[in-house]
DNA sequence: CCAGACGTTGTT
DNA sequence: GTCTGG
DNA sequence: CCAGACGTTGTT
DNA sequence: GTCTGG
């Protein structure tokens, strides 16, 4: 799954990455090496641009946007539920209550350097779990595939609207398959632009687990248990650290 | 018809 | 055990 | 995702 | 908002 990851290029690298306008509006001033659900997040969307009086332009433009992570339904009464909406199961998103109409018309990406699993190990006393982290070996960004929605706080009518967003998971493959059994959608570059096109309404094809022959080769390491803590900020969180726990040998 | 859920993960 | 907060 | 709380009354 | 269960 994806529930801790990793953004820290900065916004000009992922404009000029991702072929988008800044749109962050100075809301996104760090790097964040423990991304975590209900935290701020960049996600490229791709809709059409607003003017000042708010008039919307005939074509969509791709933009770098600052959202919370976790997607809140427009129909939520309340925003207790977004801890828990903060990934979508790509076998269901096309038809759940919750992420289908995002899913027709709202799709983002989310780029990343990389993102963290939580291996389970059998130790002598009790399971235990090791914090691995997974980044592409060829140092480019990658993009989770995203669904981004639009709430409003039916308790507050002054207050503004929420954008929030989901990352949608797979079975896992390859080597990932061995520490979790599942995993952020990771879209090839040359999916990209099909993803985020709103005339696209049901991109099943998409909807794929992860082939490592047409994406990004991934780095898997072992990195110390102060991930754990969503306080703890920094590269050394991606340092590889020796595991904490040895598998316990079966025989 | 109205009421109540609407989600994922992990674990068993 | 289960929920909330980050 | 993990960490940390999880309750009430009264008083300040 | 929209679906399911009763």
């Amino acid at each position: 799954m994806c529930g801790r990851y990793v953004s820290v290029r900065s916004d000009d690298d992922l404009t000029d990455e991702f072929d988008a306008v800044d749109a962050t509006d100075g809301l996104w001033p760090e790097g964040d090496f423990n991304i975590a659900p209900t935290k701020p997040v960049r996600v490229v969307v791709n809709r059409p641009l607003r003017d000042a009086e708010g008039n919307a332009a005939k074509e969509a433009t791709r933009q770098l946007r600052v959202v919370s992570w976790g997607l809140i339904p427009s129909w939520s009464r309340d925003r207790k539920t977004q801890g828990r909406m903060f990934n979508a199961r790509a076998e269901s998103v096309a038809r759940t209550n919750a992420f289908r109409k995002a899913y027709a018309s709202r799709r983002c990406l989310v780029p990343a350097d990389g993102w963290y699993e939580w291996r389970r190990v059998d130790a002598a006393d009790g399971v235990r779990k090791q914090p691995m982290y997974m980044t592409p070996a060829d140092g480019h960004p990658i993009a989770f595939a995203g669904l981004y929605e639009f709430w409003h706080d039916p308790a507050a009518t002054d207050a503004p609207t929420v954008t929030t967003c989901t990352i949608v998971t797979v079975d896992s493959s390859g080597d990932l398959a061995d520490i979790h059994d599942r995993m952020p959608l990771v879209l090839a570059r040359a999916s990209w632009e099909r993803w985020l096109d709103p005339s696209v309404a049901d991109p099943a094809d998409l909807l794929r687990t992860w082939d490592e022959a047409d994406g990004e080769h991934l780095e898997l390491r072992p990195v110390s248990p102060l991930v754990n803590k969503v306080d703890n900020n920094g590269p050394e969180l991606l340092a590889e650290a020796e595991p904490e726990v040895e598998e316990q040998r079966l025989f």
